[in-house]
DNA sequence: CTCCTGTTGTACGCTACCGTATAAGGCGAA
DNA sequence: TTCGCCTTATACGGTAGCGTACAACAGGAG
């Protein structure tokens, strides 16, 4: 058998390097192969078309992103908000995941087949949240709310673009996860109450 | 002079539709000639090249996403928690200005050009809710802080996939708006005190 | 060394799109 | 009605990308 001189995990690899660079768009079977330093001849020995590729490498980051961080977790112990943080910082604080990440959330907004992946994603994801957030925190609505938040913060502060004044971005960050992360009383809605 | 049959204005409408159904590789002169019902032949009498139209468009966009609220704003009077409300209202709830506010953060995160005018934006409505978050909060870091997750809200709830169990999108934003629009003491952190 | 097998390079036809040039044609002014 | 201008259609050349066909070739098995 010859050797596999640029497998068939090469691609996707390049075409997630793509994705996070410049959207789905821009994963383009010739420049891939441009910039793996062959041509595309090799490539329809492994993919059917550029719609196989893509798939492929959804599933590569949906394992990545999603199972191998749970497992690591899983091996880490520690209480359920330690968990969270640690899935947090391994999802987005990573180089690699996080511009995938986005990528791939801008493309779920035109692409139905993205978007139900995603979903099963986010909703493992914010299951672990849940968890988390209900250690300290009694009321169901509020728990969903500052899920939501925390969420939101995670994702959102990669697509904003407003300055602070004489802070960094990270301290204001930091401080806005204090104030979800941390058990204090309810706001004043219907189901007020005191921690 | 002979009538403007496909004005300029229908070019930068039409570019915008694609633009929020698409992203701006979608935004193409032969597509958008096709859907206003004429050929590109037109086109290249107001415009330059596609992209003087692509500037165009977000010109547009900048003036009608904050000239045009702010301006509403201004002779609508109420306190500023009440501006900030309407102006989230009317620029996040609006089916023509979100998905194409949307479309430019994607945008934004590959073309410096359009990042430093998304900046613009983000700061004058920043300022904004920074001036309502002052009127109840007195610690400018959890003012930051409030900001930020709200306006992270604001965007990201778009970017997320998750199902929020026996409560809809709506529900659990409004809670969550509530949490941080309204006056409760700040988090435990270093500056920790109680109202 | 030689053959076989699987990988890669090259060439092709096709489509979509850009931007240009130019011809056709509608509409108002005279 | 006729003229002239401005808008639009058509046609063109060029590039980029897809997917196919096939030839070249490298490396291991024999």
């Amino acid at each position: 058998m010859g050797a596999l001189r640029t497998p068939r995990q090469k691609w996707i690899e390049e075409g997630l390097r793509a994705l996070s660079k410049g959207g789905v768009d821009a994963v383009r079977v010739e420049v891939l192969a441009k910039a793996l330093g062959v041509t595309k001849g090799g490539f329809y020995g492994y993919f059917a078309d550029r719609e196989q590729l893509l798939t492929e490498m959804l599933d590569t980051w949906e394992r990545e992103s999603v199972d191998n961080v749970l497992s690591r977790i899983e091996q880490e112990g520690g209480d359920a908000l330690d968990k969270v943080r640690l899935a947090g910082q391994l999802t987005f604080s990573s180089d690699r995941v996080l511009p995938i990440d986005l990528a791939i959330r801008d493309w779920a907004r035109r692409d139905q087949d993205v978007a139900e992946r995603l979903s099963r994603v986010d909703n493992r994801r914010m299951q672990l949240l849940r968890e988390a957030i209900s250690s300290f925190c009694a009321d169901p609505d509020e728990v969903e709310a500052r899920c939501l938040l925390a969420f939101c913060l995670a994702i959102g502060r990669h697509f904003l673009a407003a300055e602070h004044p004489d802070r960094t971005r990270d301290q204001v960050v930091a401080r806005a996860a204090d104030l979800i992360l941390s058990s204090r009383p309810a706001a004043g809605g219907p189901g007020a109450r005191r921690a």
